[in-house]
DNA sequence: TCTTGACCTGGAGCGCACTCCAACCCTGAC
DNA sequence: GTCAGGGTTGGAGTGCGCTCCAGGTCAAGA
């Protein structure tokens, strides 16, 4: 219709950061809205709304929602108005899920922390003090 | 050799968090130091020294190390003493790409969170007062 | 007219990290 | 003696999330 209607594939995939495989990925397993618009030549053409929508969705695949569970949130928003409570409670369930994993991460880090800590002590003791200083420069 | 000469798989399994299954495949895989200790039996025997390296490597995995960098530090372990700064480089990019990943993770995770707040604020205008602040404590 | 390049589709392939399975071996209890 | 239980091995299978490919369409430029 309009003839400035929206990107070409290889735009959206610069702008999202998603290989255009990708965006053809998502849409195909239903994680998209709608299966994005065309071209007359059937050449795909990626509009702000979509953008935002990928933008969003690759927010929460890089916080490790499963493809699946992005699927079912795509499904209560292409259902409209009416379940933002079961959306909220999508996304609730999922902070939780991402708070309770970085907390883990974090100790675990704290771990290797130490272990780091344990190897810089020992090369220091070893090594000449000269180079050592060199060599490890605090973090 | 001595007869309480260590742990079945099952136990070790019990004390690591790891199935029987992944802790063979670990050791197939040579991310353990040596082979781990058999019974008379041909049944593996875990020392506390194997379950003190399996909690290790499990926190290096659950930080998200792949598996082929933990065999190149169990490598660089079983070549004994004299590259200690080579398992400090990698102890220490390791740690950086956490770092960046855990600053990513929140990042998005403050989107999300707006997110969140959107459907609240929603619903706290949609649905009766009452029966909503009974369905959406805050956090 | 021919070529190039960007895109299309359906479907196969891949890397990762397990996970499962069949066939077998011991030991000990009944 | 036989059977259950707990292990062994090598190798196949699985789920996830892409990633790649073949064969095709179309439009614009030399």
């Amino acid at each position: 219709m309009n003839p400035t209607a929206g990107l070409s594939i290889a735009d959206a995939s610069e702008r999202t950061g998603l290989t255009p495989d990708t965006l053809r990925y998502y849409e195909r397993d239903g994680l998209m809205l709608h299966a994005v618009g065309r071209s007359s030549t059937g050449h795909r053409r990626y509009t702000e709304t979509d953008l935002r929508w990928i933008r969003l969705i690759t927010r929460l695949r890089a916080t490790g929602m499963p493809i699946r569970a992005v699927r079912r949130y795509a499904d209560l928003v292409r259902q409209g108005d009416g379940n933002e409570q079961e959306r909220l409670d999508l996304l609730r369930a999922h902070r939780q899920q991402v708070l309770a994993q970085l907390a883990e991460v974090q100790d675990h880090l704290g771990a290797i922390d130490a272990k780091i800590g344990i190897y810089v002590e020992k090369l220091e003791n070893t090594l000449q003090p000269t180079l050592d200083l060199e060599r490890t420069p605090t973090v």
